[in-house]
DNA sequence: TGCCCGATTAACT
DNA sequence: GTTAATCGGGCAA
C-alpha cells in the first residue's frame, strides 16, 4: 500500500512541490488517478491570482499549506490548486492533468465521454471528472473526501512554459511526466528534463 | 455601477 | 486552425 501524503508535504517551496507531485495519486471520494501535469504559481508571479494581494476569492492561497484552492475559470470551468509553503506565501500548484486509474465509470458518466485520454486532460476537465467545485474550496488534502498517495518508482519529469497566460508566459513553471498520453498539451522538445 | 477580460473547453471549418 | 459560451474578480469612475 502506497504511503499517504500529509499536509506537511506541501510546506516547501512551490517549485519543489510542483515537480514532486508528478506521479502522486489523487483521489476524491475514491475517484481519480496519477498526476501527470501541474503548474506552479507564487504571489511574486504576475500571473498568480494572489499577485495583487488577498481577496475573498484567493483567501485560501494565503492560508496554511496542504489545502485546496478552487476557482471558476472563464465563467464556466472549475480549476483546483494545492496550496504550498507557509502562511502568507500565497503560493499554489494548479492541477492540469491526471492519468485516470480509479473510478473510470464515474468519470466517464460525469464527462459524458468514453475516451480515457480526454477524461482529465486539462484543469477544467480534472475538476469535472473528479466532481470538484467551489464546495471543495478550502478543503484539507489529507482528510476525506481527499486521499493523496506518494508515487511509487521513478518518474521522468519535464518542465516548460505554462499554458494560457498573457502575463509571465515565458516562465518554465509547468511540470509533467515525460511522454504521458494524458497531458493537456505535449511538452515542446526544448523543455528541460528533470530526472526523479 | 460599469466595463474588460481571463490559470478553458468543445464545436466548428 | 478559429471561435462562441459565460460570469465573477478587479479596477476605474
Amino acid at each position: 500500500m502506497p504511503k499517504r501524503l500529509s499536509r506537511s508535504f506541501f510546506d516547501r517551496s512551490v517549485h519543489e512541490v510542483a515537480p514532486d507531485l508528478i506521479g502522486v495519486t489523487v483521489l476524491v471520494s475514491g475517484v481519480g488517478g496519477r498526476l501527470v501535469e501541474v503548474e506552479a504559481y507564487h504571489h511574486t508571479d504576475p500571473a498568480a491570482h494572489s499577485f495583487r494581494g488577498r481577496t475573498e476569492r484567493n483567501a485560501v492561497m494565503f492560508g496554511p499549506p496542504g489545502y485546496l484552492y478552487v476557482y471558476l475559470s472563464y465563467g464556466i470551468h472549475w480549476c483546483m490548486n494545492f496550496v504550498c509553503e507557509r502562511d502568507g506565501s500565497a503560493s499554489a500548484v494548479l492541477i492540469r492533468a491526471i492519468e485516470p486509474t480509479t473510478g473510470l465509470p464515474t468519470m466517464r458518466r460525469r464527462r459524458g465521454l468514453k475516451d480515457v485520454r480526454l477524461l482529465c486532460s486539462g484543469p477544467g476537465r480534472v475538476c469535472n471528472a473528479l466532481g470538484v467545485t467551489r464546495a471543495n474550496n478550502g478543503a484539507a488534502l489529507d482528510a476525506p473526501p481527499f486521499e493523496l498517495f506518494a508515487r511509487e518508482g521513478e518518474v521522468d519529469v519535464v518542465t516548460g512554459p505554462r499554458i494560457g497566460l498573457t502575463k509571465a508566459a515565458d516562465l518554465p513553471w509547468r511540470y509533467g511526466e515525460r511522454g504521458s498520453r494524458f497531458l493537456s498539451k505535449p511538452f515542446v522538445s526544448t523543455a528541460t528534463l528533470l530526472y526523479r
